[in-house]
DNA sequence: GGGATTGTCAAGTGAATACTTAAGTATTGT
DNA sequence: ACAATACTTAAGTATTCACTTGACAATCCC
C-alpha cells in the first residue's frame, strides 16, 4: 500500500493553518522553490521553511534540492487518507440516518 | 447555499487534535450526552465542553440541552466544505500530471 | 427539601505554534 | 576570486492550545 495511516491527525493538522493552505493550493499548479513560494506570502523564507516541514512531515508535499535551489511539489497520495477518513465518517452516519429514516416512515405508515 | 464557506481552516483545525476526531467518530455512531462523550476519554468533562465547543464552532456537531444532560450530534453537512477543498485539490494536479503524461508521451513517440 | 447527577464558567499552567532575527553554508554568475 | 543568490540553522518571543482545578448552577429523584 502506497501510504502509510496514522498521518491524519498530522495532515489535518498541517491543513489547519491558512498559510500551509495557501501553499498547498500554489503547488497545486505546479512545482516552484522556495523563495518564488515565499514572494506572494507575508513572512520570511525563514518561516515558510518550517511549513515545508510541517507540510513534508504530513505527506502533503515533497522537495528536493537540486544546486542551490529547493524545488517543492505535491506528493500526491498526501490527501487521500485524509479524504478516506471523511468519506468513512459521512456514509456511515448517513447510513444511520436512513435507517432512522426507514424507522420513522414504517411507524406513519401503521 | 447550505454550507457557508470560510470554515475550511476551523475544520482542519477541528480535525487536528485526536481527541476531538475520537469525538466526531464516536456521534458518527449517534448522538449522546456529554458524560457519555467524555467516559472513554481520558479527561475530565470540562476538557469535553471546551473540544465542543471548538466542534461546534466548526460546524462539524451540533449540541442541545434538554432538561440537566445536552445531547451532541453530527451536523450533517460540517465536513462538506473540507470534502470540497481535498477534491479540487486532487483534480487540480491530477489532470497537471495527466498532461505532463501526454507531454512525455508525445515525445516518446516522435 | 436535600442529595446526587449533569453541566457551566473562570482562572491558571505548561507545552506547542508561528513567527522573527541573525549568523551561517552552498552554489552560481562574472 | 568575489559578489549575489538561495537556502539553512539556531535562538528568542508572543500567542494559542489542551488541559486542570475549583467554585457554581440547574435539574432530577426520593
Amino acid at each position: 500500500m502506497s501510504c502509510q495511516t496514522g498521518n491524519i491527525g498530522r495532515v489535518f493538522h498541517a491543513l489547519g493553518d491558512p498559510t500551509r493552505r495557501a501553499i498547498v493550493e500554489k503547488l497545486s499548479e505546479g512545482p516552484i522553490s522556495v523563495s518564488q513560494l515565499t514572494q506572494p506570502l507575508d513572512i520570511t523564507l525563514a518561516a515558510v521553511l518550517q511549513h515545508l516541514q510541517v507540510l513534508e512531515e504530513s505527506g502533503l508535499v515533497r522537495t528536493e534540492k537540486i544546486g542551490r535551489v529547493r524545488t517543492c511539489s505535491i506528493e500526491p497520495g498526501g490527501l487521500s487518507a485524509a479524504e478516506k477518513w471523511i468519506r468513512d465518517r459521512r456514509t456511515l452516519w448517513e447510513r444511520r440516518l436512513d435507517r432512522l429514516g426507514e424507522l420513522l416512515a414504517e411507524s406513519g405508515e401503521e
